[in-house]
DNA sequence: ACCCTACAGTAACATTTGTTACAGATGGTT
DNA sequence: AACCATCTGTAACAAATGTTACTGTAGGGT
């Protein structure tokens, strides 16, 4: 039994299941920036995450990008489960945002699992459920907050993901994930430094007092 | 048996499960405008749209709105099947868009039937995929189009739900679901009337070619 | 130390969206 | 017909965001 999948999942699982999973799927470690998933991909497997996070975007069709949310310890992609299911496309882009390490479940397990456990039921909905809750959060954010709180939301979100007060990020990355321009960023980082909030350096940003 | 859930539901489940749901759900009829679940509500119930459609909108603290979706003929509500799961309130509205007419489902039967049927599982599964599904497509709108397009968009929808080239609103109702001002929707509309894409009148719009 | 590239700062301007403040039109009611 | 509430049109302005264009600078590579 690997030990990560016990300490993380133990009191979601039932032994049976939990050795079910053992057998059939892959441990992983994934590096910092490693792209697990592009638009338009067929999706082979359930991802169980373990540690580290991963970021999920969302790109139109000029190639435009936007934070969605992240995936972090526990959480499993319901848009993977989804996808899985209905044998679609991909219609995200998943990214490690940190290292991190997940099991790989082939995805022939789901329906099984679903009549056969009620704690993977449960696991399924509850992931969904969140999901939904993580994508009306960022659809207030874009549609009701303006850029200024829009950045300090994405700095103390960033903070709290690296468990850091550094935000590795260019002003141009900030921007491609909030879906704006690097000067914009660059202005109301500025006012944000004026206020004593961040401390701003080259390649990263010191979280101060957001 | 009631007629409509066999003729709407037929084709997804079997017998049995439209037995069960024929025994315990309850038909209900309701008129456009009707306010069937309000932010903050427990949900108490899942329901089975027959025909009509739900629109389902988001309010943030300042009381500000904002569209989401429609459900339609087939569809259940994730967001409710969600609730129900987690015991939580609802994070959304739900307002009748038309005249419909569903069937509701108490919520201890949603794991009974989990368990015991494959074909309800696929139709809670297939409602969040759907479900998801929609919720980029709001992203999107919000995120990557102008107000015109969204506009241009709202009312291509609008159009379609209601099966007609007349949209019964006034623009400071369009303004609401949009989440933006009643006069930057009237400024629009009136753009779109001098490229000859809709006729506008008091209290509704005509659709011509948009 | 010098060079070079990528990053950051910033002004000036354009565009989009939001706000204020009215005037006028419409359609129902008395 | 006169009245009235509500809806629509629109100008003028304000604020937020996006774009262009350029300067300065930090820091790695040689």
């Amino acid at each position: 039994m690997i030990k990560e999948l016990k300490d993380n999942y133990g009191h979601l699982f039932e032994d049976e299941l939990l050795n079910e999973i053992n057998q059939v799927g892959t441990f992983k470690e994934v590096p910092e920036g490693f792209k697990m998933i592009d638009i338009g991909n067929y999706v082979k497997a359930i991802p169980l995450l373990i540690s580290g996070a991963i970021k999920i975007l969302r790109q139109d069709n000029d190639g435009d990008e936007l934070l969605l949310y992240f995936l972090e310890k526990g959480d499993t992609c319901a848009i993977t489960l989804s996808c899985c299911l209905g044998q679609t496309k991909s219609e995200v882009r998943a990214i490690a945002e940190t290292k991190a390490t997940l099991i790989m479940v082939p995805i022939q397990k789901m329906e099984e699992w679903s009549g056969k456990y009620k704690s993977w039921r449960s696991f399924v909905f509850e992931s969904y459920h969140h999901r939904l809750n993580e994508m009306l959060e960022t659809i207030d954010s874009i549609a009701f907050l303006k850029m200024d709180e829009r950045l300090i939301k994405y700095l103390k979100e960033k903070a709290r993901i690296s468990q850091d007060k550094i935000i590795q990020h260019t002003h141009q990355e900030i921007a491609y994930e909030l879906h704006t321009s690097r000067e914009v960023i660059s202005r109301l980082l500025k006012k944000l430094e004026n206020l004593g909030k961040v401390k701003l350096h080259r390649n990263y940003i010191v979280i101060k007092d957001v």
